[in-house]
DNA sequence: ACTATCACG
DNA sequence: ACGTACGTGATAGTC
């Protein structure tokens, strides 16, 4: 086995880290952000590579300028900002501190050091990781150096490896012709002056075609281009000393050593209290760990293969008055193994193989679930129940208490801690809880899985994919306590076992049972789509005088505003606006456009629904979406794969793919949606008596505001009065703006302004709440729902404009959207306690954020209706009703 | 991977 | 003066 070896371009990560985060300090007032974000670059890359040496390297000078003494192409870099220039020496300390190598050299660049070291190690056989953020050291590369480059996307780090042949795969030439590359075509950070007139573009052309500055120069007469060729011959001098100062050197005298590289334990004593003088919690607790078990988190995980192990370990776990942390590795219909953290020194993977059985362990874990003493701290439980509640999960029992586990805190989902403690984030991985709350670095599952299923993944690298599940069963075990204090802290704990935990059994419930579609249907629907859209094809190429993609926006801006000559404003970045707004304006004048939008239509429904959906039917005839419960920045649920939550329903032709969507034999549909319960939340939150007279009142809410807004008699109101106060009705519940409205409304801002202020002026205490809900939240950093729900809005602290703006308005939405959301999903944990309380088997099919569908038995009709209602109406006690409507069909059409 | 568009609440 | 309605997901095209 060769040796490895990691080196780490000091200032340029530094920089990275630096510009990467935002500003944290300590309590004295010291800048730590870099040095933050460079161990925690350092550590996910150690991870990674397990090497046996490390070395950092640093240019002597903090700020030093590469090649400073060439005055006259003296770089456009700026200086380094104080805040980063302080951090370098106690970046420096910390390294030295934990034992780490650093090389520095009077005179000498750091990439001239790491290359030279590069090249070193590789020729003693080592295979070199060379870790840097700018692509200067992509000359370096060779099949056995591979420069890292971390990039930071949207909060993540993502690292870029290159080896030689990835360089010239991503810019057609060698690690070697990357430096004549970069002399032509120079680099303003570096002070690499280039070669005038010559771009990235040309620069990679003449190497491409020639191969070598050499080789360029050799042949410059042939060069087509005048201005090239001529830039070229005047500019050879410059093109030399260009190439030098490119060129990396791999030849360096370096007074460097491999032993005193080597990899040693980086939690010394001297480290651990400088992170704590520099308050790095999280990098703490992982030293306090790390300490503590002296050689490696990894010692004591284990495996255990044997029947009686695993029966032993399943028994304590059984009988444990505790809380345990389970971790499940399950391919669609396999389950490969678990991990069972038992506490922090006892932690284990039980793959199933031999006697232990995948129905043996799901079993087992059914039996300790349903009477075993212990708790489950878990990632992600939805998907877990139907492997650890075996028999539960089946058709159930005449008990009122069937909800009672997942109230009772027997399970803790660390997955929906982290989502309600942070709603904003895009993913939450059992490694990024680890990080942020844990402070600890562990193996991501895409390192150890790739695209492969678990099951493959094991039997190729078993002793990596059991410590991913250990460390995951670790993590939900040691992260439990720490979310939960939070969670306590910040009031959202009864939301989670209140609503949440519940929630995630009725959605599993809603996922595994699905819903009926009639295929045949479903394909003759898209087959009658496919002929109006052929005509349509055919009758736009004829007046628009050729054949052209008409779903390219691109195309079809060219061909309607140049082609075609309709006067039409640019609106996007990237050329015409197609949107259906703007060519509505123009189908009076023009058929073609008109033709358009009908085909835009039509192709929607074919290719979203028709298609779309006839994909995700399974042999049974039923489609099973997924129900996403940590999605959603306000508390809503999500639903992908299919997106259920979106079936056309607006206009006619669209709304009838309802018709496909039916109960099964014996069986109708009963939809109820909430009336308007977004305006009724509003109306309770800011306790306005205007509104919630308005809906004490037996008559249509709009045409209420109409009528107060307006000063008309109720029975005077016109349509278009009623169209306007709805349109204000939405509209402050989105946030108000005067802009959004006079869109919304085709009218004047203006105009807009004044609707605006005639509402609040009816309804003065809704600008009352509305108003000190965004004060609020600018002092608090975020808004909360009436179940406590938090949402938090950075925006509102925005030095610009447009983004506090949009905070403002997140702010008056939030809560609002949220309370609907929290309300939707009591009134769903109740109806499906209910349906099994009462012994039913009739069941929640989908929800559709105010609306749900029940697939109802037809001789339970009466019940379900009854417990539909009642649960909804009584989900939240508010100070106006919450109304539902009720429908029932034989199809979703028919019910809605 | 990003953009534009459009389906829903 | 800034340039917007709030919350989602899927598809197709383009890079």
């Amino acid at each position: 086995m060769s040796k490895k070896l990691v080196l780490i371009d000091g200032h340029s990560i530094l920089n990275r880290a630096f510009y990467g985060l935002p500003d944290l300090t300590n309590g004295q007032g010291i800048h730590t952000g870099a040095v933050y974000g460079f161990l925690n670059i350092m550590f996910k890359i150690l991870e990674e590579e397990q090497p046996d040496y490390l070395t950092v390297a640093f240019d002597v000078h903090a700020p030093t300028f590469r090649h400073e003494i060439y005055e006259p192409y003296k770089g456009t870099r700026k200086p380094m900002p104080q805040e980063l220039r302080e951090q370098v020496p106690l970046m420096k300390q910390m390294l030295q501190a934990m034992g780490i190598c650093i090389v520095e050299k009077a005179g000498l660049e750091a990439d001239d050091i790491l290359g030279t070291i590069a090249r070193r190690g590789e020729s003693e056989g080592m295979e070199v990781a060379l870790v840097s953020g700018d692509r200067d050291l992509l000359q370096i590369a060779t099949d056995h150096i591979r420069i890292r480059i971390p990039k930071t996307k949207s909060g993540k780090t993502e690292i870029e490896d290159y080896y030689a042949k990835d360089v010239e795969e991503k810019y057609q030439v060698n690690p070697t012709q990357f430096i004549d590359l970069k002399a032509l075509m120079g680099d303003t950070a570096d002070n690499i002056p280039g070669v005038p007139k010559i771009g990235e573009k040309t620069a990679t052309q003449l190497m491409v075609r020639f191969g070598s500055l050499e080789n360029i120069y050799a042949h410059v007469e042939e060069i087509e281009k005048k201005a090239v060729r001529e830039s070229l011959i005047q500019n050879r001098a410059l093109a030399d000393l260009s190439r030098t100062l490119a060129t990396i050197r791999t030849d360096s005298e370096i007074d460097y050593r491999f032993e005193d590289a080597g990899v040693g334990n980086f939690y010394t004593e001297e480290a651990y209290i400088l992170c704590k003088k520099l308050e790095f919690k999280n990098l703490l607790s992982r030293f306090e760990k790390d300490i503590a078990v002296s050689d490696g988190q990894t010692a004591y995980f284990g495996e255990l293969k044997e029947l009686a192990g695993v029966e032993e370990l399943l028994e304590e776990c059984r009988t444990l008055a505790g809380e345990i942390g389970l971790a499940i590795l399950a391919d669609k219909e396999e389950l490969v193994g678990a991990a069972i953290a038992v506490n922090e020194q006892k932690v284990r993977f039980i793959p199933c193989q031999g006697f232990v059985t995948a129905r043996y362990l799901s079993d087992k874990l059914s039996e300790i679930s349903a009477g075993g003493q212990c708790r489950f701290s878990v990632f992600d439980i939805k998907r877990m129940y139907g492997w650890i509640e075996a028999d539960r999960a089946a058709e159930s029992p005449d008990r009122t208490d069937v909800m009672l586990p997942y109230r009772q805190e027997k399970y803790f989902d660390i997955l929906i801690a982290a989502y309600l403690l942070n709603p904003l984030k895009s993913d939450y991985e059992t490694e990024d809880i680890a990080n942020e709350y844990l402070g600890l670095t562990i193996p991501g599952e895409g390192q150890v899985r790739g695209k492969a299923a678990w099951a493959q993944a094991y039997a190729e690298n078993p002793k990596e994919v059991a410590d991913f599940a250990c460390f995951n069963a670790y993590v939900c075990l040691a992260a439990a306590p720490i979310l939960r204090d939070k969670l306590r802290g910040q009031g959202m704990y009864d939301l989670l076992y209140g609503i949440e935990m519940p929630l995630s059994r009725v959605l599993f419930d809603m996922e595994r049972y699905g819903v009926l579609v009639k295929p045949d249907a479903l394909r003759a629907y898209g087959e009658a789509l496919t002929g109006r859209i052929g005509e349509l094809e055919q009758a736009i190429y004829s007046q628009a005088g050729g054949q052209f993609n008409i779903n390219s926006p691109k195309q079809l801006g060219e061909i309607l505003f140049e082609r075609m000559g309709i006067r039409g404003g640019k609106k996007t970045k990237t050329g015409y606006s197609t949107a259906a707004d703007v060519l509505e304006k123009l189908a009076p004048d023009y058929p073609i456009v008109s033709d358009i939008l009908e085909y835009r239509g039509l192709a929607k429904l074919k290719s979203t629904y028709a298609d779309g959906l006839a994909a995700y039917i399974d042999e049974g005839g039923r489609i099973h979406s997924t129900f996403n419960q940590t999605i959603t920045a306000t508390g809503r649920i999500s639903s992908t794969e299919p997106n259920l939550q979106n079936i056309p329903m607006r206009m006619e032709l669209g709304r009838r793919i309802r018709k496909v969507f039916v109960p099964m034999e014996g069986c109708l549909f009963m939809d109820a949606d909430y009336s308007q319960i977004e305006l009724r939340i509003l109306a309770h939150m800011s306790g306005d008596r205007q509104l919630i007279e308005a809906y004490r009142m037996d008559e249509d809410i709009h045409r209420i505001t109409a009528s107060k807004v307006f000063h008309t008699p109720l029975e005077e109101v016109t349509d278009l009065q009623r169209r306007n106060a709805k349109a204000v009705n939405f509209g402050i519940v989105y946030g108000i703006s005067s802009f959004g409205l006079s869109q919304d409304l085709s009218i004047r801002k203006k105009e807009a302004e004044e609707y605006i202020e005639q509402y609040f002026r009816t309804y003065p205490e809704v600008k009352r709440f509305l108003d000190t809900t965004v004060e609020n939240a600018k002092k608090d950093g975020y808004v909360t729902t009436m179940f406590g729900r938090r949402r938090p809005i950075p925006e509102l602290s925005s030095g610009n404009f447009m983004q506090r703006s949009f905070g403002e308005r997140v702010a008056m939405n939030s809560p609002i959207q949220g309370t609907a959301a929290d309300i939707m999903k009591i009134a769903m944990i109740h109806v499906w306690e209910r349906l099994h309380a009462e012994g039913l088997r009739s069941r929640l099919i989908l929800q559709v954020h105010d609306e749900l569908l029940i697939e109802t038995y037809a001789d339970e009709e009466e019940k379900v209706r009854r417990i539909l209602t009642e649960e909804m109406q009584n989900a939240a006690n508010l100070a106006v009703k919450l109304e539902i409507d009720l429908h029932t069909g034989s199809d979703w059409y028919e019910a809605k």
